[in-house]
DNA sequence: TGATGTGAATTTTTTCACAGCA
DNA sequence: TGCTGTGAAAAAATTCACATCA
């Protein structure tokens, strides 16, 4: 069997997060099957059935899956058995709600340093994360252990912190700057884009009448 | 030909910031070909060309594109010709944040309106946006001609949120709460989800050691 | 000659259909 | 019997190769 697409790797964070929800309503004893699964999440049950197989077999034929069991065997999967140190570049207002971003917590992401050029915030702390010097981004990251980076920074500076963070090792980026941020290929990437995303929705109103 | 795909107007979207970006450097009657656009994007030529390829015909053979004409065309085809209004429902931190989002100021789309139930925030300017009471949006929606709309509520209030979007006539949403909203099929309907990207990276550390 | 535009080939992803097991 | 797991089929997206035209 081949790989699993990174979509597929999206989507068993999306199950992930209902089975979490579910499991709170209906206790870990609970069972659900693809169908059900699929009916909530509005999907397709053969693909849930399908992302799943990339990684082993998770049911019971004839009852569907044991509802703990799969949300732990999914976290696992996810990596989210083990803690990721996080750090965010860039304190503005996007920094700043991120620091506030419930969902990392409750998926147990602990952003553990923010980065700011901004002397003025530089020292200070933002929803209870220290605030560094962009100068000294390299130097913390090594230090803090650090393995996820989140670039939330203005687009001209976007590729100059990027290049500081692979210096300091680091192996996986979200980026919120709308720019094509370069990396080595054994770095992985994932752009968020938001002006793209509402761009779509232009589109889609100026073609459909 | 079929249709394009959603990710092909992502793409456009892609290409269309860049140009702005290019025109201000090298001016508006500046030439790129598609090796070059390719280039700079890190991204395969064909597919540029594929991409446009769905809308008509922008270049010239032996010579490559138009900056600035193949700018306008895409603007043109992405909407983005005609001025929309947005809404957004949630002035929590990540509302604010997305206020003060400059990116979506470049492509001329305008938050008109914030929702909120919390009164201490309601009849407030935020950015400059005002702050409506979350009860009124139906009302509010329709009075100023919102044609986009924005979710940015903790997730229990998501739906209902969407209903009332519904009920007022939206027919196109970014949601980045982080749940599965229900639309009818002639909405258009974005997700933009934060932990599930990070999950993404979280996932590739753990395989890739 | 040089780069576009596009049908065809390839690859990837989704969907299907059903064998197989509790 | 009922639902999973999966090979196969179908659909979609990407990449290729080249005819075409300035």
């Amino acid at each position: 069997m081949r790989r699993p697409p990174d979509i597929s790797i999206t989507r068993l964070a999306i199950y992930l997060r209902f089975l979490e929800d579910y499991i709170k309503e209906k206790g870990p004893q609970s069972t659900i099957n693809s169908a059900q699964l699929a009916q909530f999440l509005n999907i397709n049950p053969h693909q849930i059935r399908k992302d799943l197989s990339y990684f082993g077999k998770f049911g019971e034929r004839g009852v569907g899956y044991y509802t703990e069991e799969l949300r732990y065997k999914i976290a696992k999967i996810l990596g989210l058995s083990k803690r990721w140190n996080l750090c965010l570049c860039g304190a503005g207002s996007l920094g700043s709600a991120l620091l506030a971003y419930r969902g990392f917590r409750q998926m147990q992401l602990d952003i553990l340093a923010a980065f700011d050029s901004d002397q003025a915030k530089v020292g200070r702390a933002i929803r209870g994360v220290k605030v560094y010097n962009a100068h000294d981004i390299t130097s913390v990251v090594k230090e803090l252990n650090i393995d996820i980076a989140i670039i939330a920074v203005p687009t001209q500076a976007a590729q100059e912190i990027t290049d500081k963070l692979i210096d300091a090792g680091i192996r996986a980026i979200l980026n919120f700057a709308p720019i094509k941020i370069i990396v080595p290929k054994d770095v992985k990437l994932r752009n968020v884009d938001l002006s793209t995303e509402l761009i779509n929705l232009t589109y889609f109103l100026s073609v459909i009448p």
